[in-house]
DNA sequence: CACGGGATCGTCT
DNA sequence: GACGATCCCGTGT
């Protein structure tokens, strides 16, 4: 159990960085609870050329200035006022990429993550979503910007030497693209195939 | 199983 | 002042 070095996230090849967090295991220690989860979804998002992507066209607003950190640290945000999405900064400095982290199979704590999700009964729903995840691992906006690189910090990402093959991962398009423009179909989607705690392929929709 | 609406608020215009 | 990288629950089939 190795904790990813910075070199891991600073590649400039963020769909590339996506698909190598599966299988990585994602930690969180918050107030001393100890939860982990294997990631078996991502999703990639990058500036400048991604419409999808919140720093598209390398707008630099207070809540995007972390995007444009160097890769290895988190990007928190809150959407739809409810949900903490956790996503991961890759890349060098003031290239804003970042990885959406979409679904963990538990594997540690799990009966504080189901505490935290209000769950009496272990059940796919417990991690699956990326707003479903954060609440789990107890991830909150404050958490945005802290550091990956460190098990004294409260989130981090290890290797556990599990190494997902290549045709054991399912690319496709991403979610949530309310605007069908060309970058909707981008296949930066990524999951583990056959994962049972990576939620259902979603159906391309086209825009004619 | 598919669809639809409500919750709820930070962020940007 | 509008809206969103979501989730949950209700309704209908």
């Amino acid at each position: 159990m190795s904790i990813l070095p910075k070199s891991f996230y600073t590649r400039s090849d963020v769909v590339q960085v996506s698909k190598e967090l599966l299988g990585k295991l994602l930690v969180s220690r918050i107030n001393g609870v100890l939860t982990a989860g294997t990631i078996v979804e991502t999703e990639a998002y990058r500036a400048p050329d991604d419409k999808a992507c919140h720093a598209y066209q390398n707008k630099r607003t207070s809540r995007t200035e972390v995007m444009f950190h160097e890769g290895g640290c988190a990007y928190v945000y809150i959407c739809y006022g409810i949900h903490h999405l956790f996503n991961v900064v890759s890349g060098e400095k003031d290239m804003a990429h970042v990885i959406l982290i979409r679904g963990i199979e538990p594997i540690k704590g799990v009966e504080h993550m189901m505490e935290r999700r209000g769950l009496n009964q272990l059940k796919p729903a417990l991690t699956a979503g990326p707003g479903s995840l954060s609440k789990a691992l107890g991830i909150k906006k404050e958490l945005s910007g802290v550091s990956l690189l460190d098990k004294k910090s409260k989130i981090w990402i290890e290797d556990q030497g599990l190494n997902i093959d290549k045709n054991e991962i399912v690319a496709g398009p991403r979610v949530g693209m309310s605007t069908a423009e060309e970058c909707s179909h981008w296949p930066w989607r990524f999951r583990i195939k056959g994962n049972k705690w990576s939620s259902k392929p979603n159906t391309v929709k086209y825009d004619f």
